[in-house]
Order: C-alpha cells, then sequence, then structure tokens
DNA sequence: TTTTTTCTACTGGTTTTTAGGTATTTTCTA
DNA sequence: TAGAAAATACCTAAAAACCAGTAGAAAAAA
C-alpha cells in the first residue's frame, strides 16, 4: 500500500514543523508539504496529488469552511481532517457539513491522530474524545429557551421563511389577513426578537426550520 | 460488564421485531423493550434505566429530532443511534446537532450496526458507509448558488439577521440609510429571494450566518 | 492606466410590517 | 364539564421595507 501523501496548513510554522515532526515516524504516511496559507495550498493541489490535508480553521486570507469546501468541489478523493483549537459546537458542525471527515482540537494527542487519521482514510468521520464532548453536550442556549409553538406557528413560521407575507400565508391558510398577523406577532414575542429577519435567524439556530 | 439496556423505537412493529431477532444474540447488549412511538418511549425511561436507543426518525406521535433532544436533555448518560431510512443530508446532520451518537440506514449489515453501537457506547459518533457518502457530497444546491458576496454585504447580512433595521445599520456603519437600503435590495436580488425573512434563511442553508 | 466592481447616495411612491390593544370562538385537558 | 390554551379576527397609526430607477466616487483588477 503506497503511503498517505499529506499536507499540513496551518498559519503557524511551529505548527507545521512540529505536526511533521510528530509524523515523520509514521510509515503510512508521508508529509510532502506545509502551507501557511490556502492560496498555497489551492496552488499546490492544482499541481500535486494530496490523499489528506490536515487543515487548520484560521488561515490568514481564507476561511477554513470556503476552504474546505473548494477543496471537496474540486477535489473530492481529497480527505481533510481539521486541526483547530475552535471549541465552538457550531464551527465543528460546519466543518463537518462542508465536507471535513474529522475534527481534532490541537492538544489531543498522537494516538488520536493517528486513529482519527486512520478512521477518515478509510472513509468514516471521526473526532477526538473532547471534540465529542462538545458536540454531544447540548448547547445551553439551544434547549433553554427554546419557545414552544403551537401548529398554526409552526406552519406560519416555515411560510415567513420563505418569504411570504401576510396576505400570502392567509390565502394559503383560508385567514385572515389579520390573523396570519396576530400569529406573527406571537411569534415574535415568544422568541423575544425584534422582528421577522431575527425570528427566522433563530428559528434556525434552534433547529425550527 | 454489564450488559447494554438497549431499548428499540419504531413505528413498524416489524423493525422491531426484526431488530430483536438480529441483536439477540449479541453477548454484549439486552433488548429490553421496543416501542411504537415516543410516548411510550418515554414514559418507559422514566421508569427504568437505558443505556442505548435504536430510535426511527419517523414516528407517529413526535419528531425523531424532537424526541432526540429531549431525552438528551433529561437522560444525558442515554446514548441514541438513529436507524432510518431517510437519505436527506440536513436530516441526517441535524440528528447529531440533536445529541444523537449516529446514523444508520436500515438496510445496513448487521456488522455495521454492530461496530457502530460498539463506537457510540464508547463515545464517538458513527455512521455507515451509504451515510458517510451522503455526507461528504456536497449538496449540489449548497455549491452551485451561493451568491458572490461583497465584503459590506456581508456586514449588513449579519446585521440583518440580528434583527437590525436599515437605520440601526446605517448609525453603526456611519452610513446613509439609504445606503443600507441599496445594499439590502442587492442581497435580496443576489439570492433571488423576496424578501429579508427568505433571505436569512438562504443564507443559513448555505451556512453564510 | 483604463476598466470594472463596489460603495455610496438619492427620488418618489407603494406595500408590508410592527406596536398598541381588544374580543369571540374553538379545542384541549384536567 | 369548567377552565385554559389556541385560533380566529378586528382597529389605528406609525415605522419600516420594498420597488424601480439613476449616478458619482472610490477601490480593485486588468
Amino acid at each position: 500500500m503506497n503511503k498517505l501523501l499529506t499536507v499540513i496548513v496551518d498559519d503557524h510554522p511551529i505548527v507545521i514543523e512540529g505536526l511533521k515532526t510528530l509524523l515523520k515516524n509514521e510509515d503510512n504516511l508521508e508529509i510532502v508539504g506545509g502551507f501557511s496559507n490556502g492560496a498555497q495550498l489551492l496552488s499546490y493541489l492544482n499541481r500535486n496529488p494530496v490523499d489528506l490535508i490536515l487543515l487548520d480553521v484560521t488561515l490568514p486570507d481564507i476561511g477554513g469552511m470556503e476552504l474546505c469546501q473548494m477543496i471537496k468541489a474540486q477535489f473530492s478523493a481529497t480527505t481533510i481532517l481539521i486541526l483547530s483549537n475552535h471549541t465552538e459546537r457550531s464551527i465543528i458542525m460546519q466543518t463537518i457539513q462542508n465536507g471535513a471527515s474529522g475534527y481534532l482540537l490541537k492538544n489531543s494527542s498522537l494516538d488520536e491522530l493517528r486513529q482519527c487519521i486512520a478512521e477518515a482514510v478509510k472513509g468514516n468521520i471521526c473526532y477526538s474524545k473532547e471534540v465529542v464532548e462538545i458536540i454531544s453536550r447540548p448547547t445551553k442556549n439551544q434547549l433553554r429557551n427554546t419557545p414552544q409553538l403551537t401548529r398554526r406557528e409552526k406552519q406560519i413560521l416555515s411560510l415567513l421563511a420563505q418569504g411570504k407575507t401576510s396576505q400570502n400565508i392567509a390565502q394559503e391558510f383560508f385567514l385572515s389577513p389579520l390573523t396570519v398577523d396576530t400569529h406573527r406577532r406571537n411569534l415574535i414575542q415568544k422568541f423575544e426578537v425584534k422582528n421577522v429577519a431575527e425570528l427566522i435567524a433563530a428559528a434556525h439556530q434552534q433547529q425550527l426550520l
């Protein structure tokens, strides 16, 4: 079996060097490059085959998220492992949504790194222990103030998210526009937001849309 | 080591029976119950300890998503594995966001099921092969019509999602409200939506917020 | 340095939302 | 079956959003 052609992308040269040293004795992979920004990485990918990318999310020129998407769009066979210090749930979830095969914190052990690499190239998705902890603990915000919505309110919320006006909605449900208005106002009250725009954002954050 | 106390929740009794039969020879787990709706499950959980739940997302009384959240809020030690036929990316991602430890399609092999259970109780998150495939392929929709936003537009989009009015935004950026209005209109055009509410929804779907 | 894009700002008019309420009927549910 | 919750509907008036344009200055790209 060929060695995994691996590149490291991080804006701290020290991290790149550290990883190179840590991984140089692994007999199943070979570090073929280290880059400190997204542009360098992309230009390398265009000229050379790469199996695995260890990617930091904070880069000087481009967000890791976008980069992730771009790489996956062009080089879908390449596996991406995120290596980051961000402990926010939403960021972790986003990287996976954008095609990453795993997420590790930078203080992960070499063992964890090894294991995740192994899983990732097998096609699985893998997180380090702490990351799983973050993912599985429900955001306090999320569960605490999730308003209890009635059936009608849910229906109307969903149509509002489709850009419908009160009149449109009223027609769909054979209601008076004034009624829809009332529901809309109750929604805004329940979510404690200022207007429909913020309402949609809040509803989205709480997975209600 | 004690056997894993496992319950199965599915609205098709046949599936419950099938799983019971398949898993009855596993020596590390014991099926202690099978339920066909969410209410039954919750009432059982309130009286009995359960380590693992094999959960279908489509139930007659309550959505699997909500159920997942509720279980995790009350019984955080219980591991949830989703067993479903839905192949939509968004649904899969949501279950994980709601605290599930994995996702399997119902046509998964017994081996995959075994492996996922093992991973899940170890605290990892695990998907069957097909599911990983679904997750890693970028939604065509998502990449295709993601509009290219300018710096200002991004800033304004984000404030709109916070329920700010054009005047508020104008003040924050020392601009004329009319200018903000223009940007807002350009955003609505670029996203091909009808108003700000739909704009926020669209932006959210494309991970721009 | 020219060209293009982005940012800025305006006019004028229409539609919709938002904020303050009130009130009746229907539907759960205890 | 009584009481609570939900759904329905209305009024008024101000505020904000939306539509359809135009156009100069600044910044970035070619």
